[in-house]
DNA sequence: CTCGCCATGTAAAGGGTTACATGATTCT
DNA sequence: AGAATCATGTAACCCTTTACATGGCGAG
């Protein structure tokens, strides 16, 4: 599905549509090029690709037929599956624990950086999307994803200052715990 | 690591291993029975863990030994390496214009409410943990977890409102093209 | 008694990444 | 000339799920 939407977008080779995943798709999407080459020969088999003659030698950028394109609208169509969840960061929160606080201190802040990146990021692809012209047709659609990124890096970086939070004020209480609360409780 | 995870919490079977997994980290990871008896049957031959002889005959639970707590830090100290996303939804609304608005539209609806289930998932979840005793001690990076499902629900939530009204003005515009404009312009 | 759940496993098949091999072209 | 990049493939390996096989036990 990917190898046959990155075709429907312009014409390319096998290697640039690893990178145009990468750089496009890179944060909902990826595929090797174990994947995309026996997925090319596969599709090129079926007549759904074609390659280009170009007067260029080194390249033959493949084009996707109208088969293709009927296709890749059956994949669309198909129900989306979510994979099974496996997060990292999660797992060891979770247990965190075992681990002790400074460990998950940093854990946070990792991912808090990391959403930071993918916030710039996502801007710039606005950014490029709105300057590209070939794109103008897909750009309102290509913008949802766009956004979903927003939402999400924006709700990673509130939720990690908030853990960062209850992280500290846990380390506090265990450096300092609680100094003879029942008794002086008990005093009259 | 979330099988010895799930043993440094209680002992248990490994098929409560699963139910526990399913239902605590359903939303952040999973795991099948094809990984967890081979596991655990590994983790016993390392004496990472161990049978407990109850007297109950159907039922030999698993408890974690000191070596398997070590086992289990290390795991949890090495770094989260984030597998390759597969965001099903992201790359079919990436590739949107083949779909059309109205199956787009289904599909950001059904992201929402899986969010919103999610959510309240999420709350009772918070709920338990706040009954159960037994967990005291790891309660507050449960919390964590949970409050992290809580931010990623509600920021899909919110992102599948903006998503929404952007396609329905994008299915408005298609139905209602501009009549006319380039020739009103033209007119003196 | 039978159905469904608890419980333990295993083998096959599928999906995917990694690593390697190869060569042309372009840049420095 | 040598390094980096473009380009195409393939084979081994790894992880994982799926499906099946098996049996004890409790409830209706």
């Amino acid at each position: 599905m990917a190898v046959l939407g990155a075709l429907s977008i312009a014409p390319m080779t096998g290697y640039a549509v690893r990178e145009q995943i990468r750089e496009t798709l890179g944060h909902f999407w990826s595929e090797s090029f174990g994947q995309i080459y026996p997925a090319l020969a596969e599709f090129e088999r079926l007549a759904m690709i074609e390659r280009l003659d170009t007067g260029d030698s080194r390249s033959s950028p493949f084009a996707i037929t109208d088969q293709g394109t009927a296709r890749l609208r059956e994949l669309l169509a198909g129900e989306p599956q979510q994979p099974k969840p496996r997060n990292g960061l999660m797992l060891r929160l979770f247990f965190g624990r075992q681990l002790g606080p400074e460990a998950c201190r940093e854990l946070v802040l990792s991912a808090r950086a990391q959403a930071e990146s993918q916030l710039a990021h996502m801007q710039d692809a606005r950014n490029d999307l709105a300057k590209d012209t070939d794109l103008d047709d897909d750009a309102p659609y290509i913008l949802l994803t766009i956004s979903a990124g927003e939402h999400g890096a924006t709700a990673s970086i509130a939720w990690a200052d908030e853990a960062l939070r209850a992280i500290e004020s846990l380390a506090a209480q265990k450096a300092q715990p609680r100094p003879h609360a029942t008794f002086t409780e008990e005093r009259p």
